[in-house]
DNA sequence: CATGAATGAGCCTTCATTCAT
DNA sequence: AATGAATGAAGGCTCATTCAT
């Protein structure tokens, strides 16, 4: 997101990507440091130790991913359904979120506090599908069952490996999407 | 599966269970010679390197959770869609396949090798499933939508962090798989 | 000793501060400035290196627990016995001096010029006991052996391990000072 | 002494000779391995870490200054004074067990355990000197003084600075023994 | 074959020191 | 002078791998 300011906020950004692209032990102090041209050494002038940036990573990812794209979302979207899909959209396509939050999911069954942070966050996050779901259906139980759903199924689908094109893929997930939370013309009744 | 026969077939056995306790990088040398009583020499006798083990571990794993399993499956059922959920309760319940399987999925996000194994392993599993579907729907395209979905959703919920008792989890995948692959009392037109 | 005037002396203080605290090894540039709450770019603007540091803090050390106190007890004291009893008081008790003393002890068994530098010191304070023996001794080396005594057990009490409660510690040493320096009721003849 | 067979034992054997040399945090897994013409990385198969290898070169310090110490006195001497003095020759003297004594001394100032440990060693130490002096005083008191006052002496005599020459250093310790222990022509009443 | 021993590369962390501002 | 930032050397520890016995 354009200039980063502090170097502090560099090595944030840089572990962001070396966990994406890795998983957490991936996030190795030198390869930062490398990253950034710059010797190891300077690392722990900001952070304590390797945890503590680990640390800093999850409230960068938490605030970027979760209140950002709540925020948005509520500023951009009247219909709680259109929220539902812009907030996928933001949150499980383009390169940047999408991988990190996969890292994390990975990370999170590794790693007990790691797991009740994403607990916390996905729970914020399948809040606003069940906002949506619920005005549709009568019974609660059929609100959370497709609205855990969707969830992961849009979760779900990174972590599978059919070797489908990408456009396909995206016009399968584009189906499903309507199967759970209804098509236009086969609305469920509500 | 019985008595292990071989030391070798040992060491791919705990190398399994380290992978699904840990994932790959839990997968050292030297932590299953431990595991195993013998020093991590010997090790290199039966392997060439890490690899060749990490290899044998997935020849292993193909074996065991899919053609065992689609055997199995062939064998114990007539009807398509008992199929699809006797398959799915196969590999994606018990404390043995199902973790072997997330951690497989992890790793072949970071290794192509891995990740072309795994596609081809979904690939047959997915078909399965398509098999099942197929007499019910007209369009094709309906088909692959709900048997990718059913496949992302039984992957996904794994990934899953929402706080919610097993039971209820169970509940709520139960009523998810009734949506996608129809209720007896809600069958899709077909 | 009062409001320590300049930064430099605070550098110096808080170096004998660490020194006494944990041996040589724990005055530690980094660790001073955090005590004196400042940054350690700063203790290079006053000492050209850590060493110049050491050498300083051995400079005010001296003068303190040397000049100070051989100044005072002359000043205070006129029989030479009660001269070397203060001495011993104001060297080797009190949360100041003494765990400085016994830092410089051990860092003079690792260090030719501190050695020296106590050596120094160690002639100029037993000076003291054999002014205060000599009249009472025809012997020199008995003087000698009597001075020598009373400083190595002053000395030696701080390294011994032995359990016993403070109270019962102090009782036996006075019994020691004055087996080595003579009781009053049981003055050596002479 | 002689050829040291197990290689654990020579790790151990080095550690003492470091700790000899330049106390505690001279003890540096990569400067014994250098010492011992090894890479460091050997040492972790026969330690878990280096405070595994510190707590084993206690224990053989502990065996040998102490355990062997008072054996051998005990086989060779009858007289309790001359066990005494030879109990202090060979743990006073020499090249080997006095500065490894030292330098536990000094490590024991700056950790508990260490000092604990200081504290039995020294206990059970001069509990041979108190064998020794029972039977020449009445007062237990009297006793105790002397005993303390040897050891103190024995101790501070290698921590003080004093620059004599090592001959006349020996005459005036070996005068100071007579005046703790009594000499032969002025044996105490008792 | 299996073991004991060692190697070497790589990681985390600490700290004295330098330097531009 | 003091600060923020960085350097580089050193030390602890892990692990895949090799090799003689």
């Amino acid at each position: 997101m354009g200039a980063l300011r502090t170097p502090r906020e560099k090595w944030v950004e840089e572990g962001l990507r070396a966990l994406a692209a890795g998983g957490v032990d991936a996030v190795r102090v030198e390869a930062l440091a490398k990253a950034l041209g710059v010797t190891k050494g300077g690392f722990y002038g900001y952070f304590a130790d390797r945890d503590a940036l680990l640390a800093e990573m999850l409230d960068a990812w938490e605030r970027e991913s979760v209140d950002e794209v709540i925020e948005r979302v509520r500023r951009e979207c009247d219909d709680p359904r259109e929220r539902v899909r812009l907030a996928g959209r933001l949150t499980f396509s383009g390169d940047r979120l999408l991988p990190i939050d996969l890292a994390v999911r990975e990370w999170a069954r590794r790693d007990r506090a790691v797991a009740e942070r994403l607990r916390r966050v996905d729970e914020r996050r399948i809040q606003l599908t069940r906002d949506a779901l619920a005005p549709f259906y009568a019974d609660p139980e059929e609100v959370e069952a497709r609205a855990l759903l969707a969830f992961c199924a849009a979760i779900g689908s990174h972590f599978l490996a059919v070797g489908r094109p990408d456009a396909a893929h995206g016009a399968v997930v584009a189906r499903a999407a309507d199967i759970i939370l209804g098509r236009p013309d086969d609305a469920p009744r509500g």
